[in-house]
DNA sequence: CGGTTCATTGAACAGGCTCAACCTCAGTGG
DNA sequence: CCACTGAGGTTGAGCCTGTTCAATGAACCG
């Protein structure tokens, strides 16, 4: 899926030869006016980031997609908000149109420049800001959109991820918090936490020693219904 | 509530005459280690913002509550983290400790030295990614929490402020998006988003000029609901 | 050992979803 | 000018997932 390659068709291109907007400095020689119709699509997810965007007129939408078609829109943003603007490189949702828009449309480049100008701690600060924001619409998605056992599946792998990140062996996950405090964080009540807990068991996807430690004995699986596969949701049923 | 104010009796201070961690430049010569144990409230939502905090070792929890005592988490952050950073003066969520945990404290005025020194659109950027950290915060709530008819009474409520922000009637909302990607945006399906709009009709705090135009009658009673309290839920019922 | 907290499991309930019908309205073509 | 069409919105009926309430079990601790 690409995105901007397809957009020549229903834009308005004008190089601003003397910006005076919010952005000025290293970024502002490059930045193009674009136009987009209701409906037309500006970012895909997962495309690889080459612009970034600010509204100047119109409503957008941003959203995440399951892969069997659930849709979690994560931001109606109006004019004044930026968008694209990512850590890695990758789109971390689509961008859609929702009324005709203009944007300002800016090279990945200049935010670039920008970041490497950022005083002193100032980079990873903002770097780590973005991937909480990251973070947080992935919350979003799921708690907007994925059953109790997906947000169960979804909490387990991403603190394996992260003890993988933090040198710890990714199968051997710890919960420091107790079954309340996760069903706070996924939305769910204690009592439905413990019997996703007890259903991952039964299919013999993981293991617990005592209620704080978890072995994950099927990673595969595990990530097939975090990620809200169509096939895991219909051997849900069945189990 | 107090938070920062309470703290002297279960922490262990010691200045960091040397440091050399990830922050740098102005911020550094500030920074304190502290020590909480698990379960101590390190701040408190709504507090005056006076500290921001980088975990050193241990896991914290951040919560946001709503009047009748629902709680949302909205991360279990782990070393590496910061939290803290707000735009505006006020703390956006509870940050407990999980674990034992230490902390290294520094004071807002090193934020807002190294935001001053953030070159070009810098500042404005990072504000912006902020800001919309703190909303997204807001939709897990919403996601997490709340029910379908104080999900529509929120997404109503922020729109008219939006409006008025941006120099509009706060009593006039226009929705440009259809009511399947209202459903999308606060997780729920469009027939129950049409069934809580008529009933918030039917209720008298709203009127609708067809789909995309609404009235609101009475902005106290759906900030009411849009906040959780507890009236508007038995009211409900009973209705 | 009794008390307390947390986790698990069961049973009944309910809020929101799914499926389906019907309505409105704008656009289109005869 | 009006019938036709299709998309979006509303409403109803029944169902299902997850909640609530309650009982029991397990671990910890004075």
């Amino acid at each position: 899926m690409k995105g901007i390659e397809h957009m020549d068709k229903d834009l308005a291109v004008a190089i601003d030869p003397e910006p005076d907007g919010a952005v000025d400095g290293q970024m502002s020689g490059i930045r193009v006016l674009v136009s987009y119709s209701a409906g037309k699509t500006v970012l895909f997810e997962g495309d690889r980031t080459k612009y970034f965007f600010e509204i100047i007129r119109g409503v957008m939408k941003h959203h995440k997609l399951l892969p069997d078609g659930r849709r979690q829109i994560t931001g109606f943003p109006y004019p004044g908000s930026y968008f694209g603007l990512t850590v890695g490189d990758r789109v971390a949702y689509t961008a859609e149109a929702v009324t005709d828009v203009r944007l300002w449309r800016y090279s990945r480049a200049g935010f670039e420049r920008l970041m490497e100008q950022m005083p002193g701690s100032g980079r990873p600060l903002f770097e780590l800001v973005l991937r909480e924001l990251c973070a947080a619409q992935d919350q979003i998605l799921l708690l907007g959109r994925m059953t109790a056992q997906e947000r169960i599946a979804t909490f387990l792998f991403t603190l394996a991820q992260q003890t993988a990140a933090h040198g710890g062996r990714a199968s051997q996950v710890h919960l420091p918090m107790n079954r309340s405090e996760i069903a706070d964080y996924v939305g769910l009540s204690k009592e439905t936490v413990s019997r996703s807990l007890t259903q991952l068991r039964r299919q013999g996807i993981i293991n617990m020693r005592g209620p704080q430690n978890i072995t994950i004995l099927s990673p595969e699986r595990l990530r097939e219904i975090a990620e809200g596969e169509e096939v895991s949701r219909l051997a849900l049923r069945s189990a």
